[in-house]
DNA sequence: TACGATAAATCGGAATTATCAATTTTCTTT
DNA sequence: AAAGAAAATTGATAATTCCGATTTATCGTA
């Protein structure tokens, strides 16, 4: 079937409107003529005449009131789609799925959750806690439009914004000689039974490659499943380890067995960054995430142990 | 605001439902370039993007969504628009305003009412009795669409469709001598007390101009309202009169003290037909209309008395 | 009746827009 | 690396829209 314009519809109520061509082509923008095209055209198409032509202007026939009735409903509808679209197309309207690795989840997602819901009422946040691969798998197939994740990380098709560098610190037992020695620095760390997350774990290859540990060098049998266990582990007096100065920063539960130090030459283990699919057309929320999170958690020194 | 097209919003509909911008093309029987550039414009025109490229096909980003759901109800209701009018354009649909002079309207209207308003269901028809300029008047100002009128009549702006001759009668009192002469002609009436409508009533214009009646040449003083006040005043003895065959033949009572005897030569008084205003939309309809009394009411002579 | 005045229809040309065929680019898959 | 598939881009052409000027019709007025 074949359609009338909008732009017919819209000079069909303006006549009805006006009750005049003239005056409707003015409301319009149009000349006469073309608003007399317009609506001879509507009347060919529904095989209706629409008004009736008289010496001082027109006025609508049965079928024209009709059209007119519709037309204008029709129009509205017209406005509100638009309306509704571009505003589904606003920062942050609809549903935003996010993710993050396990050693970033905690300190940052509470940290912008709340202050994200609260200036976007329209937003529908869902939160993924995973390992990486899987994050940038899920990336790639949109079932997740961000993710935080832990860099350096090589992913094709995948982009990645830097928020900041995260340092690692020192976790030792209290009793430990490490924990009062001056200057700390890496080479502290050989002969030490150095505790590490279980494979799989991103932190615990940056962790492993910065320091240049050797495989088997630490006890290697020992390993955590999250930063909270493993600073357990080390209130427990089984060995030492390195945790993200984010999380340290952040509310992890040190308790008052286990000392956290800086090393004397900051160790820059990891950047902490928000990546997306090339491509995505969240890539705008996801860089404003990212600014949001350098504003709310851009480590200072403050919070040090 | 500046309003997609409704073709844009079928591409779009298109696209949503094939996932795929060529087969979206194919369906819309346009090539896969114009499909790409119409979903561009309304991607600009919303400043969201409506879907994702992908290498097999795309898929609609959630605003896209929302825009295919409104997209769908919007050309659902642009059909709906079209057949409404469409449908509202056809003969005998919603109001018709139908006139008639006092003289036909009791023997015409009740004839073709019934038959009308069951034919066609969507038909409002309301129905107006008055004299003939009234009647011109209000079809001038579209008060009515069309009316019955007895003709001639002169009437600039409108337009007469003749139905059938109507043939005028004797009426006179059963006892009279004119009840029983042979070969009954005008001239008979010469020296009689000719009952006549009152004034206003074209059928006594016509009366009198058809019969050469001269004024004042009947008794004047007296004079009916309505046809059936004439014949009752026949009935009565007060005189002779001629009243239409079209009420004869249709229902006017007469009763057994008036005899009803056609001229040896019909004497052609008037024409009913059938009048609107020029250029009107219901012509058509006004046409059709003259048609079907045509067929009900075309004089057979078979009804005399 | 004749004469403006007003309003809509008609006409012809110019500018815009829509559409297509061909090509290129970008991924994915082999 | 090559082939294949899908969307974007390009450039030319066809269609349409739109306007200005003119014509037609009707009403009110002299």
């Amino acid at each position: 079937m074949i359609l009338p314009t909008l732009r017919q519809l819209q000079f069909l109520v303006a006549l009805g409107e006006t009750g005049s061509f003239s005056r409707a082509a003015e409301a319009c923008h149009v000349t006469q003529p073309t608003l007399s095209a317009g609506i001879k055209e509507l009347e060919d198409l529904f095989g209706v005449a629409l008004a009736e032509r008289e010496s001082r202007g027109a006025t609508l026939t049965h079928a024209g009131e009709i059209a007119v009735a519709r037309a204008s409903a029709l129009l509205a509808d017209a406005h509100a789609l638009v309306q509704a679209v571009t505003s589904a197309g606003a920062l942050f309207s609809g549903p935003f799925h996010l993710g993050a690795i396990p050693t970033i989840a905690p300190f940052v997602l509470p940290q912008i959750v709340g202050q994200l819901t609260r200036r976007y009422p329209d937003l529908k946040l869902y939160l993924t806690e995973d390992r990486t691969h899987r994050l940038i798998d899920q990336l790639r197939a949109r079932t997740l439009d961000a993710a935080f994740i832990a860099l350096p990380w090589e992913a094709p098709g995948i982009e990645v914004m830097t928020l900041f560098d995260d340092e690692f610190l020192l976790a030792a037992p209290a009793s430990h000689p490490l924990s009062r020695k001056n200057g700390l620095s890496p080479e502290d760390l050989q002969g030490e039974d150095v505790l590490l997350l279980e494979d799989g774990h991103c932190l615990r290859d940056h962790a492993v490659s910065v320091c240049r540990l050797k495989a088997g060098a630490g006890r290697e049998q020992v390993a955590a499943t999250s930063l909270g266990t493993l600073v357990n582990m080390v209130a427990g007096g089984l060995g030492v380890s390195l945790i993200p100065r984010l999380a340290a920063d952040n509310g992890l539960t040190l308790g008052p067995d286990v000392a956290v130090r800086s090393f004397v030459t900051p160790i820059i283990g990891r950047q902490v960054g928000i990546a997306w699919k090339s491509g995505s057309p969240r890539e705008a929320e996801a860089r404003k995430l990212g600014e949001l999170v350098r504003e709310r958690l851009r480590p200072d020194g403050s919070a040090m142990a």
